[in-house]
Parts: structure tokens; C-alpha cells; sequence
DNA sequence: CTGAAAGCGCTAACAT
DNA sequence: ATGTTAGCGCTTTCAG
């Protein structure tokens, strides 16, 4: 371990404390070369400040804390990149933490780090976070937090979303478009806000182009590629299948693909599938799957800018930043071979 | 934030710090009542012991640092969840730094980890760690350190790995048992010791089964999916093409069969194709991928469970824990119809 | 059982 | 420019 103390370096160049303290915190009232005979012997004795004492009487750590719900999926993986890459431009260290979309864990990370005494903190909620009260307390007390994602948007705090309702409408109306005349969108789970506004999105663009209620269909699937799966062989059973399926993520939209391929159904030929959330297989699977892309990384800046800002006590223009994403057209949504739409 | 102390808990109680802190570590030596009273009121006050404060005087965290080269693949992500798997468990807390694969940040992430005084430090070194005198400094101080993959076998520490070599060898034997009479290996990046042991077993493969020096290749493509893809390429270009490639990961191998589709190739029905450290989308694609699947979740849990015996002086049998995988067959590498030989 | 006091390693007035 | 000293918030002897 270490345990060589300011104490030791003092005694060994018969100095005092604070002049060592001095030398390592680069003030102006020490001589030059005092400082560096200091420097020199301390690191010679392996000797560095203990931060937790530092943490102690200075309150300030130069950490900030990152809490996402998991990292199996390169969404917050992508967004921590992203928190890191402004971060460590400014000196700040990045430490992480993972809830395993557990409310409680979550909040138990929050703690933790607190308690770490980092700066700031990054908050990407799970699920349905029920710490919002105790966020809230936090927030008033000064504490600087940003959320990102998963997080309503008139919740009082700074927080950066990614406009899911507005893409959704978007990848919509490109399969609308592309003359698909009976949509169903598998819908995730009904439980998390971000993909009810997808549902909503799809909602709206049915209605907006006149779709009767018999020619589309919201279907609650659940996240995982099994259940998917299930459902739409399901739906194969009953002879009941859409001529397009709008998915709330790439999962569910590939493991629809691979169902439909096991009963001789082509796409896009026969069906157009769309995804969601894009993920980096979308370019290398066949057919390439559509999807929307999110901005992960520019997300993960634009929390940290902001988590910046907020721990300098600078100016936020506003409470929410929204972003916007890509619809990126690729063959599993295309039916006819003549120039794309968008 | 936070800012009452014991003190104020004290002062409000009339007693001393003392018992506060008694009432708080629930030591023996305090009256029962005088513990309830303090503790209600404590809470009321919205008081709980400093951490900082607490590691300052105890040298004792309950806070496990984990440092990974990135989490943008899932391999890594799993390591955690293993980690965190055992853990939580017994109490302790998972933080966690990513290094992006470059050694100066690896170094920071585990300087900053033990400077907030982690009990103990799971280690995935990113490619080429330079670092590794400063751990071995470490480690003799008696620091609790485990290593988890990319570390030479012969290094002195403890240290969880997966024997690719082995596994490399039975996914080539493999193919080999297919059918496949001219194989080539899609090796990645030289400078990684972990594929220079997956070429190893392929090599030991093909000369086991007696292959000519004209039927296989060792070609270095280095691990990104657009590399991979103008290598293949290339081959196709001059009429170069094996019976099967056996890659070196999952990406490199997707990358390969869709330049393959491109080219009016088909998989496995032209040419064979088997991935390695398996992803979730092997059995989502289609074809679906051949891959050997790295017993990641494992290897996280072995590496806290070797760290939790190292923080509690218990007997460590090996220095190393070197785990197996299992070979996944699906239908990129299986030639004919018949019953599977594995 | 409880309180007083020393000390963990450091910083930051306050002196000199 | 350098040293002295009082804390930061807590645990832990040591007395009583």
C-alpha cells in the first residue's frame, strides 16, 4: 500500500509540514528550489498526498460519478465515452457505476458515491427510478446532477433526452412512404417512458397519414429477444402479420427478422422490419436492418458539459437539452429498388 | 449535500462524539437505550457518518475498483456483472474506470482508484500494459490486485484467464472435421498477446491434422470491422479464397460473410466461417454464427472471489485460474447435412 | 457504560 | 519564504 506521510518528507528534509504541503500544491509563497528539493526526495520516498485527506479538509475531488443502469447494451457504454471525453479534458476522473436496472442499487450507487465525494454526478435512471424524492433533496442542497435519458421531461432538474417521440413519428412515416399499408409496431415494454413516447410517435404518424385502427397494431413485446420471438411466431400462427414492423429497439427487430426468415418470410421482399436505437450489427446483418441512431456519445457530452457548467456555477440556458437523432435507411425497410426518400 | 456532523449530533443529545460513534458501529459497550436515542435522533437529523472521514481513521473502504480497457463490446460488461455478481453480495461496493485501451489511462484509473482507497483492484489490462512494474510494485506491498485476460501467463500475480489457445485449436478442428480442406485464419492484431494465442492453436490445429503449408494462412486483419472487410475484400479480388476462415472474433467474422454476401458468396455453403469470443448476435444473424463462447460472467465472478480471498488473507491454491469455453455450433461453419459432430 | 483526548494525513490561516 | 497550529469528521485508546 503507502504510507510514507507529509510528516516523513518533513522530518527527513527538516522542514515543516506545510512547506511540503506547499511544494506539492505549487503556491506562490515557497521558493523555487525549496519546492524542488522537496519534490525530488518526496518522490524519491514514493511519497504522494493521501486524497482522502485531501478529500477531507478540501472538499473538492476532482471525480465525478457515473451511474447507469447497465452496460450490456453499447448505449451507455457510448454515453459514458462520450461524459469521459469532455471530462478528462478538464482533469476530472470518471468513476462508474453500475445499478443492474435496480431502483435500489441505483440509489445505493448514488450514495456511494456521494459519500466518495465526487464533484458531480451523472445519473442515468433505471427503470421506473422511485429516488426521485431523494434526487430532488439532493439537488436543492446544491448537490450538481445531471440525468440522462429514462427521466420525464418535466421532472425539475438538468437533464439531457433524446427526442424518442419525434424519431419514432420519423421512422414511421419512412415505412408509410415506402408504401407499407398495414404497420404494427412491437412495442417494448409499456413501463418505461422512453418507449411509450416511441409508441407515441407511431401513434401520431398513423393518425397524421389516416390509418385506420384496422391497419395498425401496438403490440407489448417486452425487451428481451425471446419474448419477441414468441410473439411474433404468434402472430405467424394467426396468420395475422403486418406488411411492416416498427420496433422499439434493434433487438426486437432482429430477432423478428430471424423469425420470419425461419417461416420462408423475406425481408424486406415480404416484410419490412425497422429498428430502433441503432446498434452496430445494423450494418452487418442481412438485409443491413434501418434504424435510428441515436447520439449516444454527443448525449454523454452534453450531460457532462452541462455537469461542468453546473459544478462552475456558469449560466444553463435551460433545464432540458433534447437531441436529435438519424434515421438511417438501409435494406430491411426498403421495398422497391428506386431512389429513397429520404 | 450533507454538513451535520457528530458533532452537532452530540451537542444535541448532550453526549459525547464518542457514544455517537458507538451508537453508530453498534459496539458493545454502549446502554441500549442511550443507542436508540441517539440513532432516532440521528436519523431525524439527517446525520450519517462521514465515509471520508471514516476511511481517513479506518484504512478500510468496503469499495472494490474494477479498470477495463472499454465496455463498448459486451465482453467486458460481462466481466463486471460477474464481479459485481459475488460482491454486492458480501457487501461491497463495485466502482469501476475505462481506460480506452491506452496504458497512461490505465495507470491513472488505477493510481485514482487507490488513492480513494479501494480494499482491492480487479485489473483488465488494455493491449500492451507498460504498467506492469508499477503493479508488481504494488503487489509486493501487499496490495490486493487480480488480473482478468491480457496478461502473459508467466506474470507473478494473480490472475484469471481464458485459454484461447485451446479453444482456438478446437474451433479450427472443427472446420477441419467438416470438411474443410484449405483453411484460413483472420488472426487481428498481432501486438495482442491473447491473439497471438488464438493463431497459436489454429497453427497447432492444422498441423496436428497434417495440413500443408499451402493450405492454410495466418493474415493479420487487425480488429476493426472496416479492415476486416478490405482484407476479404482483397482475397476475393485475387481469386484467393480458402474452404473456411476461422476468425479471430465475432466482428471480424461478420465483417467477412457480408463482404461474402456482397460478392454473391454464400455461408456456409461456398466457404465456412466460424467467429470467436462469442456475441449475443451470433445466433441472431443469418447465417447464424459458429463462435466459441468465452465464459465471461465466470471469469468476473473467479476474479472477485480470488480478490475477496486475497483482502481476507485466506489460501490462494493457484496463481492462476485459467477457464475453458464452449464451442457453439450454428450454421456459418456446418457444411453438410448431417448429425453435428460436436 | 460514558467522556476526554489523541490522532488519521492534510490544508490553510496566522505568525514570524 | 517558512513554521506553527487549528481544524476537517471520525475512531479508539484510556480514564473514570
Amino acid at each position: 500500500m503507502k504510507n510514507v506521510t507529509i510528516k516523513d518528507v518533513a522530518e527527513k528534509l527538516n522542514v515543516s509540514i506545510s512547506s511540503v504541503s506547499r511544494a506539492f500544491n505549487n503556491t506562490h509563497d515557497i521558493k523555487k528550489e525549496t519546492r524542488e528539493r522537496i519534490l525530488k526526495t518526496a518522490t524519491e520516498m514514493g511519497y504522494y498526498p493521501n486524497p482522502i485527506a485531501q478529500k477531507l479538509v478540501r472538499n473538492k475531488t476532482y471525480n465525478i460519478g457515473v451511474v447507469v443502469p447497465e452496460f450490456i447494451n453499447e448505449y451507455y457504454s457510448e454515453v459514458i465515452r462520450g461524459v469521459q471525453d469532455v471530462l478528462v479534458e478538464t482533469g476530472y476522473q470518471v468513476l462508474i457505476m453500475e445499478s443492474d436496472n435496480k431502483v435500489e442499487r441505483e440509489l445505493k450507487n448514488v450514495k456511494t458515491l456521494m459519500q466518495n465525494m465526487m464533484d458531480g454526478l451523472v445519473i442515468c435512471p433505471s427503470v421506473k427510478s422511485g429516488n426521485l424524492d431523494y434526487y430532488l433533496n439532493e439537488i436543492n442542497t446544491g448537490y450538481p446532477i445531471v440525468f440522462l435519458n429514462r427521466i420525464e421531461q418535466n421532472f425539475p432538474a438538468k437533464k439531457v433526452l433524446f427526442n424518442n417521440a419525434k424519431w419514432s413519428f420519423f421512422a414511421t412515416e419512412h415505412l408509410i412512404y415506402q408504401g407499407y399499408k398495414r404497420i404494427y409496431h412491437l412495442s417494448g415494454s409499456n413501463d418505461l417512458g422512453i418507449t411509450k413516447d416511441r409508441t407515441h410517435g407511431f401513434i401520431r404518424a398513423m393518425e397524421k397519414h389516416n390509418f385506420s385502427k384496422n391497419n395498425y397494431k401496438v403490440i407489448e413485446t417486452g425487451i428481451l429477444s425471446e419474448e419477441a420471438m414468441a410473439i411474433v411466431q404468434r402472430l405467424i400462427d394467426q396468420n395475422d402479420l403486418p406488411d411492416a414492423f416498427m420496433c422499439v429497439n434493434d433487438l426486437v427487430a432482429l430477432s423478428t427478422i430471424s423469425v420470419l426468415k425461419q417461416n420462408q418470410i423475406e425481408v424486406p421482399k415480404d416484410i419490412g422490419v425497422i429498428g430502433f436505437t441503432e446498434t452496430k450489427i445494423a450494418n452487418l446483418v442481412s438485409p443491413k436492418l434501418s434504424s435510428v441512431k441515436q447520439p449516444t456519445f454527443e448525449m454523454g457530452k452534453a450531460a457532462a458539459e452541462m455537469l461542468m457548467k453546473l459544478i462552475n456555477n456558469e449560466a444553463i440556458s435551460s433545464d432540458t437539452i433534447m437531441l436529435n437523432g438519424i434515421l438511417n435507411i438501409r435494406e430491411s425497410s426498403v421495398k422497391q429498388k428506386r431512389p429513397l426518400h429520404q
